[in-house]
DNA sequence: CAAATTTGACCTCG
DNA sequence: CGAGGTCAAATTTG
């Protein structure tokens, strides 16, 4: 039984289809990414880099395409609420509540089962929790660019019990970030995420060069066939409109 | 010493 | 109320 992937769905409109081939997409781009990763030989650096340097530009623009998707989406169905899970939960003031976190809405979700956690970002765990049906907990990560560019990308990973080598990563949300430092900020449609995301991160201006992100490696090696990375594309989407309690 | 992880408390949703 | 998700203090690691 898979109590997980709930997201597996036709695609019913035309745009959810458009979705699912970004994403997929993106992903053959990450694998890509992946694979140039582990077969970079210092030989060819400068070739490499500059095929390297492609997969990003790749990955980018389907970053930046979903992005620019879900802007759409949100904008029609007026994206003015407190925007999704946002940082301002401190309109509580009083008391500094711990969590206004609503749940991730018209953010992209899908999921990889895959052999590695490593997908050429450097994530920061944040959380880990015990999941029910499950034997393994599931770890929670975000971007470790989440407060130097505001990447709101984030990932749960959680080990398969059927496999318990492969690890069942979902991904929420897409980078906007960069992995390097080589592209800026033109993700024009972020504006519509931050639309009203006040200045903050007014500290830490100083961010390190390189995260290294070499934390945990030694598990699996990155020997996957490409078959493996099963997908389980999420339809998804639109319900901004449909918020309880936020009426007019 | 700074950045990343751990871990328990806290919060929301169903 | 339980389960899942997030925060942040404490701790570990480079």
């Amino acid at each position: 039984m898979d109590t997980l992937s709930p997201w597996l769905e036709t695609p019913r409109s035309n745009k959810e289809r458009v979705v699912q081939q970004l994403m997929h997409g993106r992903q053959s781009a990450t694998q890509l990414q992946i694979l140039f990763h582990n077969h970079k030989h210092p030989s060819e650096e400068s070739g490499a880099s500059s095929a390297e340097e492609l997969v990003r530009n790749i990955l980018t623009s389907f970053d930046h395409a979903l992005s620019a998707l879900s802007c759409i989406d949100q904008d029609q169905t007026t994206c003015n609420d407190d925007s999704p899970w946002c940082e301002n939960r401190k309109r509580l003031g009083s008391k500094a509540k711990r969590g206004c976190y609503k749940r991730k809405r018209g953010a992209q979700i899908w999921t990889i089962v895959s052999a590695t956690m490593e997908d050429g970002h450097a994530w920061r765990k944040y959380g880990q929790k015990k999941i029910l049906n499950s034997k393994h907990p599931r770890s929670y990560f975000r971007c470790t660019r989440k407060y130097g560019q505001g990447c709101r990308a984030m990932k749960q990973v959680q080990r398969m019990e059927d496999d318990p080598q492969m690890y069942e990563t979902t991904y929420i949300g897409t980078h906007t970030c960069m992995d390097s430092f080589r592209a800026p900020q033109i993700i024009p449609d972020s504006e519509c995420w931050e639309s009203h995301m006040g200045p903050q991160i007014p500290s830490k201006p100083s961010l390190k060069r390189e995260p290294r992100e070499g934390t945990r490696t030694g598990n699996d090696v990155m020997d996957l066939d490409p078959m493996v990375w099963k997908e389980i594309l999420g339809a998804h989407g639109l319900d901004c409109s449909s918020q309880p309690g936020m009426g007019v």
